[in-house]
DNA sequence: CGTCACGGCTAATGTTCATTAGCTAACGTG
DNA sequence: CACGTTAGCTAATGAACATTAGCCGTGACG
């Protein structure tokens, strides 16, 4: 079996939990059964681990988004789709989305330019949703960037403290959350009840 | 005059910047304009700055919130100034903010106990300013909890990307932030025309 | 049945750290 | 003008760590 996924695993939840610095070889060794010095049978370093997967997380959650996106033009649809991509995302890959967005610190050049520049990318497809939203007359805003960025923003803190066994279901959070970000636009859609 | 203020500034710089395992007391001491060594004149160890920062980001961050709600009892206008209180800090101390939410890993115990504590108290209390709303009709969410931890997640956010020098004041973000709050919890007092 | 690559191991290396020891210059106080 | 205290320094210490070297059992394949 794929030693790599293993070892891609025990680090995604020491990276997590301690941190890439304090997270040792031997730490990832034990949380695989072997010692450290064998790590270097699958993986060429430490920061090679981490690197494999930030450039993996940032091009997967830009893949989602534009496969959410594709099929529709209609701006509120648009942004409800890439917002329920992201907030999926960041639930169901908690553990690379925190790491991700948490260790880019941790990284170094190219890998560090490279993952930056995805999650540009990443940010600036989501300013775009809002302004079409804007331009149309859909959305209310005073500022495109403010309001991109709270959305973005709401992924995030998912990914901090969602738990899968926890007390929301991802689909029951996914469209809370699609909710709240088609509030912060102005383009709210319903109003619901308190449960 | 106080060298630990001095030297309270440049970790929360460099713990922002190359987070707190990967700051050596070399670097906060070359930031300081003294050796390593130097430093433990006036500080017990590195933990010890950390949570000296720690603690006292979290009590201060109570205090403003408590601040801003104790002379209003309707629930729109309390999370209005909650909102604005917790906003406003995490703008204005942005480092302290990023330090207390990313840092909060490597602290040891007793102090991560309690900072965590405090933090629950500050959740706790959000979370209570939005079942007021809820209690009088004035907010319309379907989890309270989503909705205060999204809130929640707002502040974090701007501790990330906030730049005092940067394209909008204070002043600007606060108020906008603060309309994204109203407009999760579903009392949205106004729209705003794109700028 | 030999052999060779794979994947583990222990031992060694060399570095980087936090922290401690112990020295000293400056300075304020009597 | 002694004198102790403050705040800096260099040198030393001891631990932790990433990574490398080199050894060996096993199992696939000829």
């Amino acid at each position: 079996m794929d030693r790599f996924a293993d070892i891609r695993t025990a680090a995604l939840e020491l990276f997590t939990r301690k941190g890439y610095e304090a997270t040792t070889m031997a730490d990832l060794g034990a949380a695989v059964g072997m010692r450290a010095p064998s790590l270097y049978k699958h993986v060429d370093s430490k920061q090679d681990v981490l690197a494999r997967i930030m450039t993996a997380t940032m091009t997967e959650l830009l893949a989602v988004h534009r496969t959410a996106v594709a099929t529709t033009a209609d701006p509120v649809e648009r942004l409800r789709r890439a917002t329920e991509a992201h907030v999926r995302y960041h639930a169901r890959h908690r553990l690379e989305a925190f790491v991700g967005n948490r260790e880019i610190r941790a990284l170094v050049e190219p890998h560090r330019g490279r993952v930056l520049a995805l999650r540009s990318e990443y940010e600036a497809a989501f300013r775009e949703l809002v302004e079409a939203g804007v331009a149309t007359g859909d959305f209310h805003v005073a500022s495109v960037k403010l309001a991109s960025y709270a959305i973005l923003d709401l992924g995030m803190g998912v990914a901090v403290w969602y738990r899968e066994d926890g007390e929301y279901s991802e689909d029951t959070l996914v469209w809370q959350y699609s909710e709240f970000a088609l509030n912060i636009v102005g383009a709210a859609t319903r109003q619901v009840e308190p449960s």
